[in-house]
DNA sequence: AGCAATTAGTGTGATATCGAACTTTCCGAA
DNA sequence: TTCGGAAAGTTCGATATCACACTAATTGCT
């Protein structure tokens, strides 16, 4: 019975090897499309951060920002100082804590976020076309599934 | 009907972004990951081109990996430089066009990528405790469509 | 054959990312 | 309260990645 279950799981690997490769591929061409739209000098990196503070909020630290891209904090902190210098978002203090800082977005970061989207539009309308979005759709909340356990198990 | 299905496809943008958004964190952190098994001062990067040669093929050109990891050639050039120093994978002469080369693995490259994935065991056993291996599996599929969507779709 | 246009790869300089050491501030224990 | 250790950021030096300009070789057209 170990035995077996021991099978499935040395099965399972190729497996789960095979959907981070697809994962990653995926993520390889879908950012390099992102990036083309993207204005001059702006990295995907640094819209991804944009992002995250509103999907989740915003007020977060950069070394929380950098916990949660998985990031060097010394990598966080260009990122965020080069957001800054472009305006889309600003640091205050903390009211809190004297050694670190607080990440708010600006008026112009979401109004960037939000027309860089818009940007895409372009490119999602063609790819409707030919992804069956149904089923992406469907997918969706099994790569979130996957996504919080991978999470959880770092560090 | 048209505007119905123009609704239709508006309303699908959003379910692709995220879908995308899922895929960027899932990528970020199985890299991070996988990153910290890879010995000393081999890359990510540099491992997929090893993976992707085997998985694929090899003896095709630099120009040609470039263009599947939609990557600029000169960085190609460095991860392949790389590579053959440390004696993973061979240039020689393309016969059949004397401006390029072809890469080759050596069997310490497959070698290499056989202990990469290796040393991923015990992560991967982690894993599988947490993740629903069988819906995964069902859905490596789908992504493998959207993958060659895009990959089909770009330049 | 000869020449223009194309293609493969390299060299160079700029930016992004990273690890290690350092500064400043906070926290907890004596 | 004071002092040692931990935590948040920054600075600095090294590597990765990239865009641009260049060389060398091939292809296509006449």
């Amino acid at each position: 019975m170990a035995d077996k279950r021991k099978d499935a799981k040395t099965a399972a690997t190729p497996a789960l090897f095979a959907f981070f490769t697809e994962v990653g591929i995926i993520n390889q061409l879908a950012s390099a499309l992102f990036q083309k739209r993207l204005p001059d000098g702006v990295t995907v990196a640094q819209f991804s951060v944009l992002n995250h503070l509103i999907r989740v909020k915003d007020g977060q630290t950069p070394l929380k920002l950098a916990s949660a891209f998985q990031v060097p904090k010394t990598s966080m902190t260009h990122s965020l100082a080069e957001l800054e210098r472009r305006g889309l978002v600003e640091m205050r203090r903390n009211p809190a804590d004297g050694r670190s800082e607080c990440v708010w977005l600006t008026a112009a970061g979401r109004t960037f976020r939000d027309e860089a989207i818009a940007a895409l539009g372009g490119d999602m309308a063609r790819l409707v076309e030919k992804i069956d979005v149904e089923a992406v759709a469907q997918v969706t909340p099994e790569l979130a599934k996957v996504r919080a356990v991978l999470d959880e198990d770092r560090d």
